[in-house]
DNA sequence: GCCAACGTTGGC
DNA sequence: GCCAACGTTGGC
């Protein structure tokens, strides 16, 4: 999942209440799709720097709640608001997301560029700008052998409350 | 700041 | 249903 660092970083995940937030301001229907249909709870993404000094992977995330209706679609005081977005029939959706944490090496796009598995990446395709994308399972394990991080596929403790 | 790539809109 | 025009994204 991308976002622009100045707008919302890491960081910024991992100082709100909980390291919890919800993903709002999706107005693309493919990324709309993939939210909605494939991400399901206990899901790892990673956390992508977009428009920035070095665009970068440079962590991971959890879904802690599957995705539901975009409020700030509904808000004409929302930069995101959307009239075409019934309440009663929700055009846009969100995703919470828990910060799992930060890579201590991140991963360049031009790390993945010139690497001869993660070049096929949909984050990586010239002129791709969709803000979400799936990352196979051999990605991902790339991704985290490149960095020196463990896979941590397995959610052992997302049961906690909170 | 530039501009290529892309998605959306709306006239026809 | 086509497609030109437009606005946005995001790497560079």
């Amino acid at each position: 999942m991308k976002s622009e660092p100045d707008t919302f970083s890491i960081d910024d995940l991992k100082n709100m209440p909980h390291k919890t937030d919800h993903w709002d301001g999706i107005r693309n229907y493919q990324a709309r799709n993939f939210m909605r249909d494939d991400m399901k709870k206990g899901d790892l993404v990673l956390f992508y720097h977009s428009n920035c000094d070095e665009p970068s992977i440079v962590g991971v995330a959890e879904i802690v709640s599957e995705a539901y209706p975009d409020h700030t679609a509904f808000d004409p005081e929302s930069h995101y608001f959307d009239p075409k977005s019934d309440p009663d029939n929700p055009r846009w959706f969100m995703v919470d997301l828990r910060y799992r944490k930060k890579f201590r090496n991140t991963l360049s796009l031009k790390d993945l560029k010139a690497h001869p598995i993660l070049s096929s990446m949909r984050v990586a395709q010239k002129g791709s700008r969709l803000s979400i994308t799936p990352v196979t399972a051999d990605e991902w394990q790339m991704v985290h052998q490149l960095v020196g991080e463990s896979p941590g596929k397995s959610v052992t403790d997302n049961k906690r409350s909170g």
